[in-house]
DNA sequence: CATTTTCACTAATAATCATTAGTTTTGAGA
DNA sequence: TCTCAAAACTAATGATTATTAGTGAAAATG
């Protein structure tokens, strides 16, 4: 009889997430089965219904979880006395950063949140535009500023953002630059551009 | 009993295909059942199979079918004359209004090609590899024409493709602008920067 | 009009799914 | 060592899945 493993700095719903993001990256939510992310802490599935109470729970503690992380960061933001170039660069930053700690879990929260149960999915949109809009305030006062040029803001933020969340992180490239390249190309390339 | 209907500037399969795409797009493939698409169209599951081979197949030939437009753009692209900037801009174009166009189909190549069988996924990433191979040839020759900023040419890539190919066209954004202000704005972005 | 092909139907199959019920084992604290 | 709760197990359920087989109607072709 097989049990899972806890390590002393995480509890055992922290590691049934993190084997759950890794699974729905992988296969995505409704093609990974329940068995299969039982298997891989070498129990059966129904041992896993001692501890979690639904495979969707698993998805909105991972969504959730993403989400407020980044609203979180963006209250920080808000907050602070940075200029709108300042505060791009902090939320870009914090998205390459987020992404390449905590990859299957933001991977899961980009990929999969269309999968969340409908009052659910409500909220998680509600919070990401929200968030959005945000970002949009910041672009329009960099404008007002006369600090950024007088691109369309919402598109301006849409272009950041797909820019951010589609990063794909594939090993081919984890070998070829690291995360502060990353980190400082994406900032340089969405503030001043490719061209000279 | 109910008939496919055929209009006369597009075959029973393509019709097929249409209907498949909005749904994968939708639901994702693997959650988008045979029966549910079979119904969009008024016939029964089985029925289908008098036109398909397989669901996979479906998702098959919508991948291969918007990757074979990218390759075909980029092979224009290469033998043009145009000079580094404006190939990029050209790319950046065309991967926005080919998204506004064929949106579903886009969608579902840029979302479900994980879930291709195992051979064709080796063909798709292959391809998918060329092509970001030759941005980056061409970013690098940007950069050795002083027309480019000396950007780590595989992340100004990996930012351009993340944000043309991550872009969402959600319904309010519809209403709020215009494709040809969206593709001008993205190319402004990404070329110039956002400041000033 | 006769024949053949196309294409829809119903019925069935075998697999897989998430989840529940009920039972047994394990391991920690008294 | 005894007790009890936590957590594993097996077995079963009912729903859904893609797909095949076999049949009949409709439409196209001769």
């Amino acid at each position: 009889m097989a049990k899972i493993i806890v390590q002393k700095d995480s509890s055992k719903k922290e590691i049934i997430l993190i084997h759950a993001a890794e699974l729905f990256r992988k296969k995505g939510f409704t093609a990974a089965s329940v068995r299969e992310l039982a298997e891989t802490m070498g129990i059966e599935a129904p041992s896993l219904y001692n501890h979690i109470g639904s495979k969707a729970e698993l998805l909105q503690e991972i969504c959730f979880e993403v989400a407020s992380d980044y609203t979180a960061h963006m209250e920080e933001v808000l907050s602070s006395t940075l200029n709108p170039a300042e505060k791009i660069a902090n939320i870009i930053r914090f998205h390459v950063r987020k992404l390449s700690t905590d990859f299957d879990k933001v991977f899961v929260s980009e990929h999969e949140w269309k999968r969340l149960p409908q009052n659910y999915l409500e909220q998680f949109l509600a919070q990401r535009k929200a968030y959005e809009n945000n970002m949009i305030e910041i672009v329009q006062e960099g404008i007002d500023k006369k600090i950024f040029s007088n691109l369309l803001p919402s598109i301006a933020v849409l272009a950041i953002l797909s820019a951010v969340r589609g990063l794909e992180l594939r090993q081919r490239h984890k070998n070829e630059f690291t995360i502060e390249e990353l980190e400082e190309t994406m900032i340089q390339h969405l503030l001043h551009g490719i061209l000279k």
